[in-house]
DNA sequence: AGGGCCCATCGCA
DNA sequence: TGCGATGGGCCCT
């Protein structure tokens, strides 16, 4: 059983017990800061440990369990060699997704997620009309804000401590929308989304896009993109039908409201290489490195 | 104008 | 080889 949190699962089950689920992923993501700063220098268990103030082997159980790696697998599976293989491993994986719908093989551990698109009048109004529900809540990468409309969830992002620079950062992107606080609309998401437990292709999520026409296309793409799977900037350019877009693409990519749900962080460079994440690098590498871990626990 | 890109080159170990 | 740094081209908001 997957347990996403790093606490112990409850008898209720693995719902994340919110005050010791965000402590923990604060120690963690220490730890990945530090092995992404240092990975060259092969940071022992004991530095890490000594870094964030923990024993080693206290370090390495929290670890762990959040993980389903020791930091020592992780170490590895965050260095270039093994963003190529998964490159590798993952080639065209756009393609196959097409072929085999969405009942393929390799999607059994995926959020399955139905999509539909906000009106363009929505999008050009900058949200006139539409009416935002938002709430933060704990998650398994740290404090994630939510935000839904009748249609759906509509936007989802992360605070490592400002949650008002967060709450701004999303409240910008649809200016015009009417914003308010409400935990109890939001709850039910966020308890799904972070819960693998609940990933049921017969109950998919419902979700919102509010954007351009290219920018839907290419979050659209990123639906396709399975669990512990990756792709890059070019082959989503490729996918669409703008083979050099490249570029435009990452734009589009880094300006996804609904992270997570919609994978941006399972895109990568061509050469293997991180890029950018809108809220992080240490993040991106969190996410990845924990779908390697469950994919391979 | 300025990005979560990409490619070709170049300089350095 | 390999890995930074650099310059030019590319395409969307």
């Amino acid at each position: 059983m997957l347990n996403l949190s790093a606490t112990e699962a409850t008898p209720a089950g693995n719902v994340p017990d919110t005050a010791r689920g965000r402590d923990d992923y604060e120690i963690v993501r220490r730890t990945i800061e530090m092995i992404s700063d240092r990975w060259r220098d092969q940071p022992s268990l004991d530095d890490l440990a000594a870094h964030v103030g923990l024993s080693p082997l206290a370090l390495q159980r929290l670890f762990s369990r959040w993980a389903g790696l020791s930091p020592k697998s992780f170490l590895q599976a965050v260095t270039l060699d093994h963003a190529r293989s998964l490159l590798d491993a993952s080639a065209s994986v756009l393609d196959a997704s097409l072929e085999l719908g969405l009942s393929g093989p390799g999607r059994l551990h995926d959020l399955f997620v139905t999509h539909h698109a906000m009106t363009p009048g929505a999008y050009k109004q900058r949200g006139e009309g539409v009416e935002m529900r938002w709430a933060f809540h704990a998650s398994p990468f740290g404090r994630a804000l939510l935000m839904v409309t009748e249609h759906g969830l509509a936007g989802l992002g992360f605070s490592d401590g400002d949650d008002a620079a967060t709450l701004a950062d999303m409240m910008n992107r649809w200016p015009c929308a009417t914003h308010v606080e409400d935990e109890a609309a939001t709850a039910p998401y966020a308890a799904r989304i972070f819960d693998p437990a609940m990933w049921r292709p017969d109950r998919p999520l419902r979700v919102v896009f509010i954007g351009s026409d290219f920018e839907l296309r290419v979050w659209e793409t990123l639906l396709a993109v399975p669990f512990g799977r990756a792709t890059t900037y070019s082959d989503i350019a490729r996918h669409i039908g703008r083979p050099t877009a490249a570029r435009a693409v990452g734009t589009a990519v880094g300006r996804n409201p609904i992270s997570f749900v919609v994978p941006c962080h399972r895109v990568l460079g061509k050469g293997g290489g991180l890029c950018g994440y809108h809220w992080g690098l240490t993040r991106k590498r969190a996410i990845l490195g924990w779908e390697a871990g469950v994919a391979t626990g």
